[in-house]
DNA sequence: CGCCAGATTGATACTGCTCAATGAATGTGG
DNA sequence: CCACATTCATTGAGCAGTATCAATCTGGCG
């Protein structure tokens, strides 16, 4: 029987590729909490805190239910990268070592509220249930994917193009399709602080380089919402239009 | 039960932080090959071919046996960045999605024997078999980390900084400790191209950083083979020293 | 109303890239 | 074993993209 086909999580979701073919699940919050046996222990963080950070280690994993959250890691000379945005839907919190301390901080952009699951007990609920751990493997495996998105990101765009590149993946993600319609628009829960540490760019070139997007007629960010002005030229320089790749959207979900 | 504790590999590794607990663990091809109830099917590549590539989807999965590969994704405009080098005891091929095509071509840098698992056979004993499947999970894991790991050399490091931080972490993954003696090597099967496609850098970039740093009497490079000269600076310059995090190693390494 | 974080803009410096030429090492066929 | 081709590394000159520093502007909020 193949990986895809446990039958465990309700529902599909209808953005990832394998839409309809029970890859790409929605779990719910409370058959989650039956199978690893706990309680349900919901906890909501201001914007700005973190869930918990590099050098430590947490006895618990985390379900985002609601809100922002930003990977990020700060360095020896204290510049800082954002790793990952996270959200909701996912799990937080595996570690390759049960002793390993992260490498990383999970801190909340916004209101934020997660669910609490005792690393024990959902350690033993892998074990026991094998259909879980599929699920957390292949979450896992979507991580790394968009890491690896990430570098190629970072390492080999311009600036203008990262950006593009950034937004219509987040854009993907929370929409559930690329951008079509000139006016369509996101909420982006992000400071040109956050954008430039995700890029690795400064936030004043990203300022400049918004700018510019903006007089070309691409996009106009106002407010924390990304306006799309000219979808098509916007996916061109995303670097999608061309591949036919598609942003990497985590194959569980976990909801209320 | 905590994961780690569950008994599956056989021998511990020297390298990994939690050495001795029982979680870094060497497992053995043929025990392997029993649980996964597969053929001993191993294959030799010369160096420059790809195991998968980019786009397509394999059937197979990979142990890395000998040899070096690295994973590595061109972008639209023909730009080239390697996400990962790949060393001997690792397993390639985890996806998210059951049929997913892969994001990235997974090529070998030299010449390179490798075993090849039907994908059916190994999905399958991951879920009659937890053990196997959480060793797998927690090398999702590390891998996460270590894209995370690359993804802030590249956003936020210069580039001197950037070699000296990528040779430390081969440096151990190779030898299983930091760099201490002057004098001491390891060998790199790298072209300065490769050395600039996973940096984000160019290769004649690359070719001036070595020369500043051979100069300043850090390290040397030469037919493929790197020195270290001054350890502590090179340490200094690679960021581990700052910290005193480690490099990732994966928690699990497949040997014959 | 005043404060403050965030955003914008300008001037300047620097890091790393491009293009191009040359040199060194490696491999190939005769 | 040599002539040649090929790949890889080095070096130079000039340029592009992004950073830095600093000043100003804006909007939200106590």
């Amino acid at each position: 029987m193949p990986l895809s086909q446990i039958p465990n999580a309700s529902g599909t979701c209808p953005i990832c590729p394998s839409h309809g073919k029970g890859m790409c699940q929605k779990m719910r919050v409370e058959d989650l909490l039956q199978t690893v046996k706990a309680d349900r222990a919901q906890r909501t963080y201001p914007a700005g805190e973190s869930l918990y950070q590099q050098g430590t280690t947490s006895p618990n994993y985390f379900v985002v239910l609601e809100g922002w959250v930003a990977l990020s890691a700060t360095l020896e000379d204290g510049e800082k990268q954002i790793l990952d945005f996270v959200l909701p839907g996912e799990l937080l919190g595996m570690q390759p070592y049960d002793d390993a301390s992260f490498g990383h901080t999970a801190e909340t952009l916004t209101t934020t509220k997660v669910l609490v699951l005792p690393r024990d007990q959902f350690d033993e609920a892998m074990i026991t249930d094998p259909r879980l751990m599929s699920q957390v493997m292949r979450m896992a495996a979507c991580r790394e994917a968009r890491a690896f998105d990430q570098m190629q990101n970072i390492g080999r765009r311009s600036a203008r193009n990262r950006i593009a590149h950034m937004f219509v993946g987040l854009f993907y993600q929370l929409k559930g399709h690329f951008p079509q319609e000139p006016g369509e628009s996101i909420e982006l829960n992000l400071t040109l602080n956050h954008i430039g540490d995700a890029l690795g760019l400064t936030n004043v070139h990203v300022s400049r380089t918004l700018g510019e997007l903006r007089k070309q007629g691409l996009l106009h960010l106002n407010q924390r919402r990304m306006t799309v002005l000219n979808p098509i030229a916007l996916m061109q320089a995303s670097g999608y239009a061309a591949t036919g790749a598609r942003p990497i959207v985590s194959p569980l979900r976990i909801v209320v």
